[in-house]
RNA sequence: GCCCCCAUAGCUCAGGGGAUAGAGCAAAGGUUUCCUAAACCUUGUGUCGCAGGUUCGAAUCCUGCUGGGGGCGCCA
């Protein structure tokens, strides 16, 4: 379904031949879109901008969607809908199951690696963003028909397990009877004994040696840390309420046995060179080289990360790689990609794109600590929350505080500023979405019927809110393309707004005859509408509040 | 030393060539015999970090600075 401003710009496009880039009016005086193409066309065409505006709207034909456009200031060129096109097409976005959503043209194979924990450590701030963001770009890109392949690159595998695995031997505690918060305190634990035991260091050491060469008892040991780590990481995902099952695992064990044929054959063809005993790439740009293998023969995360886009790029058949991790992994990110390509593992067809976000800061703006000065837990964050919210709405307002701004930015966890129902946060959207599922259910109870058509938009806050429906799938198209879930956020607040406005100035159950009818249909797509929207962001749309 | 990100209202942030730079919060006042007042309305607020440049036009693009954050060979 092709969008009422976008068939708008088709129609400009055949007369300029260049993208007119039909934006929403800035000022309601300015009618609903405004272009500033005569503008832009003005020199090449050696006419003032205003003559040239003048020439595009005597060739312009879009009295079916438009009244006369009116050509304003230096030259702008201003549309404002006819209403009974608005009204049409809010009535088939309320007959289209989408909801006025595209369905991509092009449907592609999109690989998203989020969330990403370490085995025998509890989820912190930082994965919190991760999953909240990459569990909304996994429903976005799946919502306008790609094919999304969810990818959890747990932290399974590493020298620490040595480490780990010898400290469960000397507590003689049951691995596979720990929580995992107990599994980090006995982490904390080995990493202390590590440093001040030389003896236990050593043996350390040596229990690496076996867990790499596939010694049962260690291996057994491991496993079982990480069922333990599972079932911690999954009851996480329950409570945040996201996509990721099992079958998105993807740990970092995986790729052990493809490692060592893959660095062989890069250093087979010259893309890597030992230098300082370690197997180094260069690429320009980086002073340091990439180490795909270490001095000592080991296999760093380098040499996974490209493993990882191999199997992405060969076995699933990946057109887009999307990795959701903070901002200070751009540099790697960056790296790793210019290796791949060099190293012809990712072909120009496929993008990789790192979609770097900032850090979750304390009050005072510093990273977010406990007291003790370590990274403060998601489950504890939540807890947080909740203290100020019913659950469904904290983990609103956690949500949209973490997708709400773009996402290259640290924000502030201000706990108290995001679970308000005022101002831009989720649980403003969710008390619209409310009071609209109220609406509804009184109509329904007063036996006025399910409406399906919207007849009258007289109302400048019915016009609004209509202006701003047709508008959604674009939104949601940019965000596929773009990855910024903060678009879809303001418009959703927009959205809410307009609703809000709609709801003060237009009775809907007090109306009578067709007002009445038209308006409950209003009620019912801008319900769909923010219900579809709010769960492309992963928050729960209440039917109550 | 090199690289990346950030700087917009008192605070938190949108806006990324185009009309008079916008929201929210905070402050003050107002609106409920009326569908959820968890809402809405009104009022004030700007050297868009600084300096050059490109352009008909710059908060937006380029260069240089300042300030803050982050990263930079064998951790992930």
């Amino acid at each position: 379904m092709s969008s009422l401003p976008s068939l708008l710009s088709d129609r400009i496009f055949g007369v300029t031949g260049i993208d007119p880039e039909l934006r929403p009016a800035t000022k309601p005086q300015f009618g609903h879109y405004q272009t500033n193409v005569a503008l832009r066309l003005a020199k090449s065409e050696g006419q003032s901008p205003r003559e040239v505006a003048t020439r595009i709207v005597a060739r312009l034909e879009v009295a079916d969607l438009c009244e006369p456009p009116e050509i304003a200031g230096p030259g702008f060129i201003n549309f404002r809908l006819r209403t009974e096109v608005l009204a049409e097409a809010i009535t088939d976005q309320l007959a289209d199951p989408r909801s006025g959503m595209s369905s991509t043209q092009q449907p592609q194979t999109v690989v998203i690696d989020y969330s990403a924990p370490n085995v025998a450590k509890q989820m912190h701030v930082g994965h919190l963003r991760s999953t909240v963001i990459g569990d909304c770009l996994h429903r976005v890109l799946a919502g306008v028909g790609h094919h999304v392949i969810a990818q959890n690159h747990i932290g399974d595998w590493g020298t620490q397990f040595g480490m780990l695995v010898e400290q469960i031997l000397d507590e003689g505690v049951e691995a596979s009877a720990l929580t995992l918060p107990e599994a980090e305190a006995l982490y904390a634990r080995g990493s202390a004994h590590f440093r001040s035991d030389a003896d236990f260091a050593e043996r350390a050491r040596r229990r690496v040696v076996a867990l790499q060469s596939g010694d049962e008892q260690t291996r057994t040991i491991w496993q079982q840390l990480i069922n333990v780590s599972l079932a911690g990481f999954n009851a996480a995902y329950e409570r945040l309420g996201v996509l990721l099952t099992d079958d998105d695992l993807d740990g970092e064990s995986t790729y052990n046995d493809d490692l060592p044929q893959l660095v062989d054959t890069l250093e087979a063809d010259g893309t890597a060179v030992i230098d300082d005993g370690a197997l180094c790439v260069f690429v320009d740009g980086f002073t340091a080289p990439m180490i795909v293998r270490k001095r000592d023969g080991g296999f760093g995360y380098a040499a996974t990360d490209l493993a990882a886009i191999r199997r992405r790029v060969r076995d699933f058949g990946a057109d887009r790689i999307v990795y959701v991790v903070d901002s200070r992994q751009s540099d790697h990110f960056e790296q790793v990609f210019l290796v791949a390509r060099k190293a012809g593992l990712l072909p120009d067809a496929v993008a990789t794109e790192h979609v770097a976000f900032g850090s979750v800061l304390g009050l005072d703006g510093k990273p977010f600590k406990t007291r003790e000065g370590t990274a403060v837990t998601l489950n504890d964050l939540l807890d947080a929350a909740e203290e100020e919210a019913a659950p469904p709405i904290a983990l609103a307002a956690i949500k949209y505080a973490d997708l709400s701004n773009g996402l290259n930015k640290d924000y502030v966890f201000d706990v108290h500023r995001m679970v308000q129902t005022t101002g831009n946060t989720g649980p403003y959207l969710q008390y619209a979405h409310a009071r609209m599922t109220q609406v509804l259910r009184k109509a329904e109870a007063e036996g006025y019927g399910e409406q399906t058509k919207v007849m009258v938009l007289e109302e400048p806050a019915e016009q609004a809110l209509a202006l701003l429906l047709t508008r959604f799938g674009d939104v949601v198209d940019e965000v596929a393309e773009t990855l910024q879930p903060h678009k879809l956020c303001a418009y959703l607040y927009d959205l809410s707004g307009a609703l809000a406005i709609f709801y003060e100035q237009c009775p809907v159950l007090k109306a009578e005859g067709i007002v009445r009818e038209s308006r409950l249909a209003m009620c019912a797509v801008t319900k769909r509408v923010l219900a579809t929207g709010l769960t492309l962001l992963g928050i729960e749309a209440l039917e109550r509040m």
